[in-house]
DNA sequence: GATGAATGAGCCTTCATTCAT
DNA sequence: TATGAATGAAGGCTCATTCAT
């Protein structure tokens, strides 16, 4: 196995883990098995435990923005956009569970670490920020009426992210892809008569 | 200091605690310490650390979900009920990320303990649905439009989770009342022209 | 009850804890509940657990001593003593094994306590010595031939020590008053034809 | 020091100090500390602190019994068996102390443990009844009278534990190999004139 | 005298990290 | 580079003992 590779290998095992089990609950010689490596050899790819998450969550955060904006990509109109947006949330509902798990247990462990924290905010920022945009020329093209993005981003990711929310509870049955756009159109409807 | 009142100090220690800085970073001689007696104490009133952060959670879960039917009972239509959600969200954001990060903590923490997690998710599921009972209510009486309540709940509780989280993270700026009021009304009034 | 009462209270529930469990096995509060008074109430009667301890062996070895005597004084010939002390050793085997364990736990305990250790070694001796006189009369009375008084003592206490530790372990069966006469004919007879 | 040494060390370690101190006064550091390693290395080669005595007592006692085995087999004659038996019990003092304790030291600690404690007493009886061969080898070849083997075991056995227990405690002085032979000699040719 | 809530010293055990091979 | 045995700091928990009531 390459070196790069292995760095890889380790990435992923870290991955499931960390969002199956927490960070704490975590053991670095089970990343290290599940890797098929040796526990020392993690320390030859990643400074300590804490750095390991942090890649770990630059790496998936990264690319799964990069997958979602390559999903909303082919779709000329805002709403087909969103409902894209939407559509791939739910289709990747098992991701998006572990990549959120991960984001609470970065969330949970980090205070000190500022450089980490404020890259992650940024990052997070910047999808949300692609939400707005994509808004913006909604509003623009005269898809949408005059609004203010920001709110209406907040609306567009927080329902998916209440459904995913509820849907891990069993509060909410698993949705699909039609259930999901089927969202994103009563948002743009409104509740209003 | 009354035994009621040495576990009410010891619950609330709890939640500053596990909420600031997570389960494992919070040392048990750090909530006694913060709850004014020693170590000890803690265990003559919970099993253990784990039953004080499912304590601790229950609690706030159950006074945080009164608190907010509360807050919403003095309104008479469904759409001033969902503003008080929303300016109640806003308005306690301290306390909401505490709260928050509580419940992350928690799923972080527990696999095992089924019942509690059964529990948890009732809880969960109770809150969720008084709100779509709440715009049930809305439709029956014609105030809004024949939709799916579950949804237009997705959309509710989705909306102000985003802002927390976002405001949290600092990508957005923080909302007073109004704001958080105009945000219920955009998702009300939908996003079409 | 009366205080005296109370202490007698304390020593039989501790001796029965401290032989069925050991002493570090034993808490306080056991031994506090079985005597049907308050923890802090142990500590008006004995200094600390220890001293309770070495209550409990120093009562429970003289009442046993002063109970063996009595058993053995109606009869006149060696023979007879010694046949009434292997007699009196199998009917209270319970009693004995407890005794037997007390005086274990205290003999991993202490070490330190050097007057206490003294004391129980005299004590112990005053049991064994009165078995070399029962055994030395015998001699001098022609009831026995001459012999090593002294040896012939460690040979019928030990017989019955290692009855009872075997009995204990179910390497032997129990036996009963008669067997155990037996056993001690056996000694004097001797094993040569 | 190979892994194999280590776990060595430990077990000797170990053995010394249960044996000196008793299983809950001995400090697993302690231990560690005279093995030369660090407290953690323990736990490589030993589940707990419990299991460690297990080893300790299963390994001494099979080293022991094997050891006086051997010291009995190079004679013929059941009498010169026992004499060596006993003889081995006098000068192998010090050990049969320490293994004495240990056997003690388990006794009071193990009470849920099923299985050790079926295997100890099976050890333990093997021991007895390798005994009771003996004799009742001396008994068929016409060397002792007909009796009960058994008992005349119990007689060996319990004689030399009564010497050691005795000369713990101070209660009699420490014997030599001849004195040894001569509490055999007396065993075997009985009090009776 | 009696109580039992409170204390806090002390110990077993875990596990991230190191380093000799 | 890779290994995994060894390390030892750190923390949850117990329980003998105290003392205000």
């Amino acid at each position: 196995m390459k070196s790069v590779d292995k760095r890889q290998a380790i990435l992923e095992a870290a991955a499931k883990r960390f969002s199956r089990d927490g960070f704490h609950e975590t053991k670095v010689g089970e990343i290290a098995e599940d890797a098929g490596i040796a526990k020392g050899t993690v320390y030859l790819h990643f400074k300590d435990k804490e750095s390991l998450l942090a890649e770990v969550v630059r790496y998936q955060m990264s690319s799964y923005h990069k997958h979602i904006k390559e999903q909303m990509a082919p779709y000329e109109s805002a709403a087909d956009k969103l409902r894209a947006f939407a559509s791939h949330k739910v289709t990747e509902f098992p991701r998006m569970v572990k990549f959120y798990k991960l984001n609470f247990a970065h969330m949970l462990k980090f205070k000190a670490n500022e450089s980490f924290e404020q890259e992650m905010k940024a990052e997070h920022g910047v999808l949300f920020n692609f939400l707005v945009d994509v808004i913006q020329q909604g509003i623009d093209r005269g898809e949408f009426r005059e609004m203010n993005a920001t709110d209406a981003a907040l609306i567009i990711t927080g329902t998916m992210q209440a459904y995913m929310h509820t849907a891990m509870s069993g509060v909410v049955e698993e949705k699909n892809s039609e259930d999901a756009e089927a969202l994103i159109n009563l948002a743009i409807r409104g509740f209003a008569r």
